[in-house]
DNA sequence: TGCAAGTTTGCAGACAGTGCAAGAATGCAA
DNA sequence: TTGCATTCTTGCACTGTCTGCAAACTTGCA
């Protein structure tokens, strides 16, 4: 999980650049010709590796072109969250995932020439998301946790907090793909953390005044 | 759209007859052996035509699983909707998507075949949503014009409306992934058009009086 | 009855993806 | 440095998806 890449081997760093060399020669190829007319063996060629050996980095051509999913951000973030019981379920939410995601920034490149493709390519984007299954349900687990923290009755039925932190997921995630999209459409500077909060904000104000107008 | 099937001559009854035909081969193979261990070849067998007319009718094997998107719900539904102004926004979502997928009703025996193999196979389910695409935008539309009927000033602000509208449809849609997932968990009756409107109303519960707890 | 339009099918072929076994590179310890 | 175990790469054969094309067939309609 999260090796240090600066020193772990040859072998390690070998296989990391073989992988980046994928990653790059397949974005570079879609950006350039269009995802039907690229095919494995043409990224192969270009990464300089086997056709073969593709497949054994990724399980798909379209798998080398979405990216891996965010890991859960660090015990402490969690914690922070669980227990911050002020404010709506979702106030702290925007934050955790801006943190989630943010791991991500470290190289630019792949990361500019992805949010292009996810942004032309719609099902790119929804395999993507697909992807993130394994972080969702952790993701459900932290929110079922902060249920319980709010309201400690709710320790009684697992069925509804099982319910309600599934619905708060779905509905967070929803807010996700909208900061996803406000932040690939705008090409200029804005990180996505920052578009993150930005929405999570929005859903609030939509959602708890609305009494209030 | 939306023929009446009774009488449309025999051209288009027979070419209903094969689509579900063939439907019903791939959702009974798939049920009995896995996803995995169903070809497009076995299917075609079943269904008793050829593997090359199989994809006159769907574009690949998991298309023939995962069933049409739903359409939007009659006129004066949608204007009911646009026009409710007592509420929040999402009061009246759940009844207009329950009637949206009030129509597939008609096939209950592919609907529950159908019913399990979503919720067997999540990558399935995901198809099923992205194949929701078209549907989604149409969503957006409507909700746009809602926003503008609750606010008239909005109309001068077409970005935001437009930010707004796609926050909205997100969450909208992660309920309605919320209802799904109830429905199928429950093996008893219970329609969808109900849960719709259970996580809905769930949805209004948890946000909305976040501070009179 | 006969023609136009739509449907089915077989065939050839591009491409995705997997299992296997041989060979090459790396890590490690003597 | 050498030798051995481990891991990585590659070629090959094979299964399966999906498309284009053209020939045969079916239905709609005059």
């Amino acid at each position: 999980m999260a090796v240090d890449h600066a020193q772990a081997g040859l072998r390690e760093r070998k296989r990391l650049a073989t992988r980046r060399a994928i990653e790059f020669a397949a974005l570079g190829l879609v950006a350039e010709k269009g995802l039907e007319r690229v095919t494995v063996d043409e990224i192969s060629r270009i990464a300089d590796i086997s056709p073969r050996t593709f497949f054994n980095y990724f399980t798909s051509k379209e798998s080398a072109l979405v990216g891996d999913a965010p890991e859960l951000p660090p015990a402490e973030a969690i914690d922070a969250y669980v227990h911050y019981s002020a404010g709506s379920v979702f106030d702290g939410l925007g934050t955790l995932l801006a943190d989630a995601t943010e791991g991500e920034s470290h190289d630019t490149e792949l990361l500019l020439l992805r949010r292009g493709l996810l942004k032309e390519y719609p099902q790119l984007f929804a395999m993507r998301m697909t992807a993130m299954r394994a972080f969702e349900e952790q993701l459900r687990e932290v929110i079922a946790l902060r249920l319980v923290a709010d309201d400690p009755h709710l320790a009684s039925d697992p069925k509804l907090v099982l319910s309600r932190s599934r619905l708060i997921t779905h509905v967070a995630f929803g807010a996700m793909k909208h900061a996803w999209s406000c932040w690939a459409d705008n090409e200029g500077g804005v990180v996505l953390s920052e578009r993150l909060k930005d929405s999570f904000a929005e859903l609030g104000r939509i959602l708890a005044p609305a009494h209030a107008t």
